[in-house]
DNA sequence: TATGAATGAGCCTTCATTCAT
DNA sequence: CATGAATGAAGGCTCATTCAT
C-alpha cells in the first residue's frame, strides 16, 4: 500500500521528467503530464501541491540518480591525475546513458522561475564543484603533479564542458561517446599537468 | 520615414531582449516587451508578423552584433597558437561585456519551439565550429604545434566553456573578468600544444 | 464510544465556525475545516455526507446556543418595557460575548445556494419576531404602556440593530460594550413608550 | 467611439451586478457575467484586468448611485427633527428603489477578500456615519430640540436598520414600502427627541 | 469508522492572434 | 501606420465528491 503510494509519485515525477525532455519545460504542463501518466489532472495536484514542487521533485529524482554512479568510480583512484580522469569520464558517462535525466535537470533550472520572473535555481550551487576543486588542491600543493591554475575558474570550466554534453551529443552512436570521453579526460589532462 | 521603421523595429528587438533577460523566455509575452517598449500591443505584432519571427529577428540581431567584433581580434595574429588565444579572448571578451546579447540567444534558442513542441532551432548550427577547426588543423597539419586530438571535439569542448560563460559569470567585477580570460585562454593552450 | 463520535461531530463544528469566521464562508473548504481540525478530509464527509449538510448543522449549533442564553434574562421579568429592555439587552450581551456564533450564521445564512444560486436560507424564518411582537402588543394592546405602532415593522427594526452587531462592533472594549447596550435599550425604549 | 468605450465598461459592470444579486458574489465568476454580457470571458478580463478591480468598480459604480438621490432630500429641510427624517426617509427610499445596487454592495463587501483570507473592505468606512452625528450634534448641543444619547452609537443604530432593509424587504408592495418608510421615521424621530 | 487516492468541473488569469477603424 | 477591442484556448489551482480499502 504503501510502496504503491511511493511508486504512484515517482511514476508522475519519470513521466514529467519525459514529458519535459520532449516539449520542454514551458509545454510540460500538468495537464501533459497527467494525460502521459494516465491519470486526471487532480492527481498530479494530489501528489504535488504546486507544479513548482512537481519540478523540485524532478530535479531531486535527477539528481539522485547520478550521486552513486559518480561515486562508483571515483573510489577507485589514488593519483590527483587518475582521480580527475575517473571524475570527468564516470560524469560524461552518466551523461550520456541518463542524457534524460540531464536535460530535465537543465531545462527545470534554466526555466523555472517566481511569479515575479526570477530564477528558482538562480542561486548557483557552488557545492558541485568541491570535489574537483579538492582534486585540484591535491595536485598542486600535495603531488605537486598539477600546474599551477585557478582551481576554481578551471572547476568551472570543466564543469561546463561535462554539462553542455547532455545537450549536445544526440547520436547515440557508442564509438562516438567512447571517443568523446577519451579525448574530453585527454583535453584536461594535458590542460592541468605540469610539463617537466 | 523609412528610417523611424527601422528604428522602431530595432527599439522593439532591443527591448524584447531585455525582456528576455530579465523575466526568461517564457514570460516574454508580446504584451511585456510592448509595454516595456511603450508602444501598444498591436504594433509588436505590427512589425513583426508572429510572435516566432519577433524571436527570430531577436536571435539574428543579437548574432549580428557578436560577428564583427570576434573578427576584430583575429585578423591581427599569426600562429595557430595565437590564432587560438585571440579567439577564446575575443569570444569571452564578447560574451562578458554583451552577455544581454548571449542571454537571449540561449534563452530563445532552447526554449523557442513549434506547436508540436518541437524545438525551432533543433538543428544545431555546425558551421559555428568551422574557425575554430580550422585552426586546429593549421596547428596540427600545417605548423606541427599542436598535438594530436579530434578538431571536432576540441572544438566543441571550446565553445561549450566560451558559452556557458554568458549565464556563469554574474558579477561584473572587472579583475575577476581578466583572471577568467587568462585563466581560460591557457587552459586551452595546454590542452592543444605539442609537448616539447 | 458514541460519545466520542458526538464530541467529534462537535468538534468538527466548532472548527467550521472558526474557519468560517477567519477567512469567510466561502474559503471555508472542507479541506480546510479538516486541516483546522487535525483530521483527514474523508472524517469530515463521513460525519457530514455534504458541504450543505456540514453548514446546516454550524447553523444549528450556533443558534442552539443562543435560545437558553435569552431565556435567562427574558423569565425574570414582568412589564412590556423591561421585557423589551430585557430582551434587547440579552441578545446584545450574547451578541458581544458569542460573535463567532453570530457571525458564522450570517457568514453561512447569506452565503449558503443550492447548485442553481437559490440562497437555502432565503425564505426568512418569521417566528425570530414572534417574542418581540408579543411583547409589543402585550405594551400596546394590554398595558397601553407603548404606543401605537406596527408591531412587525418595529420588531424587524429591533431585530436589524441586534443582528448588525455582531459584525460592527470589533474592539471587545467592556466599557464600550455596556455604554453600547444602555445607549440602545434607551433608544427603544423611548422609541416604543407613550408619552403622557 | 469613446462613449461606446464607455458604455461597454458600464454595461458590464451593470450585468456584474445583476449576477451578483441573483447567484451572490461567490458564483458571480466572471464567466457568468460575460455570459450574461453577452461577450467572451476575455472582455471582461481586458476592461478590469482583476475580479478585484471589476467589483471595486461595481461598488464605486453601485455607490456613486446613491449620493445624488441622498442629497436631493436633505438640501430642503431645516431643523434637526426634519433633516433627519427627510435623511431616514430619503435613504430608505432609495434603498427601496435601488435593492439591486444595495445588494450587490453588500455581496461585494461582505465577501470580497484578499488571497490570505482577509475582507477586502475590512475598515469599515467611518464617514458614512458623519451626516447623521452632525444631525444629531445640531438637534443636541445648536437646537436643544434631542435628549442625551451617543451620536455614534445612535449614527450606527440608524445605518444599522437602513442597511438592513435592502435585504430585508422582498415584496415591491408600495403600499409596504411607504407603511415602512412612515413608521422608521416615526421611530427615530421618537428615539430622538426630548420630552417636554 | 476512517483514510488516502482519484476525479472532473470550475475559476481566475495570461496570452497570441485577429479585426475594424 | 497604429490602436484598442475582442476572442478562445490553455494553464495552474481549488474543491466537493466518490471510492476502495
Amino acid at each position: 500500500m504503501k510502496n504503491e503510494k511511493i511508486n504512484r509519485r515517482i511514476q508522475i515525477i519519470e513521466d514529467a521528467i519525459q514529458v519535459i525532455v520532449e516539449v520542454g519545460y514551458t509545454n510540460a504542463s500538468i495537464g501533459n503530464i497527467a494525460k502521459r501518466a494516465g491519470v486526471s489532472k487532480g492527481v498530479v495536484t494530489y501528489h504535488f501541491s504546486n507544479k513548482e514542487e512537481l519540478m523540485r521533485a524532478v530535479v531531486e529524482h535527477s539528481y539522485a540518480m547520478a550521486i552513486p554512479f559518480m561515486e562508483k568510480f571515483m573510489n577507485e583512484s589514488d593519483s590527483a591525475q587518475a582521480l580527475l580522469r575517473a571524475y570527468i569520464e564516470s560524469n560524461l558517462r552518466f551523461i550520456f546513458e541518463h542524457q534524460k535525466y540531464v536535460r530535465a535537470i537543465i531545462e527545470v533550472v534554466s526555466n523555472a522561475r517566481t511569479d515575479d520572473g526570477e530564477l528558482l535555481y538562480k542561486e548557483e550551487d557552488e557545492s558541485i564543484y568541491e570535489p574537483l576543486i579538492e582534486i585540484f588542491k591535491l595536485g598542486q600543493e600535495v603531488e605537486g603533479s598539477f600546474r599551477d591554475f585557478c582551481p576554481i575558474i578551471m572547476a568551472k570550466t570543466v564543469r561546463s564542458v561535462i554539462d553542455s554534453m547532455g545537450t549536445k551529443v544526440v547520436n547515440n552512436d557508442i564509438a562516438d561517446m567512447e571517443k568523446t570521453i577519451s579525448e574530453i579526460v585527454d583535453t584536461f589532462d594535458f590542460a592541468t599537468r605540469k610539463n617537466s
